[in-house]
DNA sequence: GTCTTCCCAAATGTCCAACATTTGAACGCT
DNA sequence: AGCGTTCAAATGTTGGACATTTGGGAAGAC
């Protein structure tokens, strides 16, 4: 054990860095001028030449690290003469498609099971709908009964499933939480690739629509409690619908 | 107006995509392959020769749609006689990371304020404590004890504060949701990098211990709603203490 | 003067052919 | 069996060249 453990000390009180290829420290480097601000939303990076030489590599070991870059959603290219590379507006649709990329990924491999995403999912949507009734807007109230209502009118499944999630993401938008509006969605997806057999939630129907009418009065009114309370009922069938 | 609309309606209807450069379609068809479990993680992908052939492309550009896909932690590359690429295996950490970058960049572009993390906290980590009440063993007990332990031994600042993230995160980990330990952290990070005055903490030392010993205790004894109160008395300090 | 058209330059996208480097495995030697 | 050497396969890197995309500006028509 202590072999082991004076065996760990050495390589940890060795300063040697694992090599890496001069892409990668190339990107870590402009992300880290990124991320400092140092470079601002919407700035113009030189060219790729220009970089090339400054970095004192090839132009396509600078174009790799770029393509990391672009990938991360950091920087942004585009062609033509007024083209070039520049720093990307930060971006919420990104950050949602990398969780999602990785929720499906860990729940593909058993990393995360059912159980532990919808338990997240109710963790998320019951704060969600208790803050919706504190702070919701006119215009939330009316975007709620619109998919409210596109829910019911739904005849097939697919309309009321994307009719279902507008109803949803209505609610956590009107919670005023940005951060709780971008988290929870690709919950959902990861979710309904976790669930085969999507057969068995056309039976309740008519609960679904009477949960969201629940939600939706209790937001109206303003009831805290009672919102969060019937986004429980409501998430709670949802799951048991779907074994 | 209406002729804009107009305008925006014939680019709708128009079936033509935006062209997209040779190396991002080879990064989002492998992509896909391995989103769909057509390559399973640890697999290993033809050489990079042999993909450029079958791609039609230069070794150049396939290099730099890998680029894309490492940089989103879903291969891995190496050198050396048994090196290559491979799809790699789900890592949470990686996620993590992303998650992190996002918040930040977010954050730091006021498309995030300060109060809607902190509300995003308290709705993760108070039903983690409630959670962990109801689960935890006796390894999570002692981990929790070693790290209350840690934080009121702490002499410095960051000693402490180092201690306070281990004790939340052992939390968390207790709750038995692998999903809220990965979600919190980046959370906990970009808050840091909001908060930039951080002196005002100390004076509240006393408080947090308690706080901590009050979390401990009814998790230990398994008070589900005791832990979650506690809990929320806790975050509400640490919120109010640094303005 | 204004509009249209055409050309051009700057930047990214792509290709090629080579060389450098890394690294495990196979081989041969002791 | 143990050990060093050689080797081959794969990624990393280079330099140059050409293709393609674009907006802007010059030249011309009305």
């Amino acid at each position: 054990m202590l072999d082991v453990k004076a065996g760990e000390r050495r390589q940890d009180a060795l300063p040697i860095r694992r090599i890496r290829p001069a892409y990668h420290q190339i990107a870590e480097q402009i992300r880290g001028l990124i991320l400092s601000g140092t470079l601002q939303p919407g700035e113009q990076l030189p060219s790729e030449e220009q970089m090339s030489t400054r970095f004192g590599v090839s132009r396509n070991t600078t174009r790799e690290a770029l393509r990391m870059l672009t990938s991360q959603g950091l920087v942004r290219t585009s062609r033509g003469a007024t083209g070039g590379t520049f720093v990307a507006l930060p971006d919420s649709s990104i950050l949602q498609a990398h969780i999602e990329t990785g929720l499906g990924l860990m729940s593909g491999s058993n990393q995360l099971t059912r159980e532990e995403l919808f338990e997240t999912r109710v963790i998320l949507e019951i704060p969600a709908a208790r803050l919706a009734a504190e702070r919701r807007t006119e215009i939330d109230i009316e975007r709620l009964r619109l998919a409210h209502r596109h829910v019911e009118a739904g005849k097939a499944v697919v309309e009321r499933a994307d009719g279902s999630v507008d109803f949803h993401q209505a609610v956590l938008d009107a919670s005023g939480n940005r951060l709780l509006s971008m988290i929870a969605p690709p919950v959902w997806k990861a979710l309904s690739h976790c669930a085969i057999e999507r057969g068995g939630v056309r039976h309740i129907w008519h609960e679904i629509d009477a949960d969201h009418a629940a939600i939706l009065h209790h937001i109206e009114h303003g009831h805290a409690d009672a919102a969060a309370d019937a986004m429980h009922v409501h998430l709670v069938r949802l799951r048991d619908s779907a074994p």
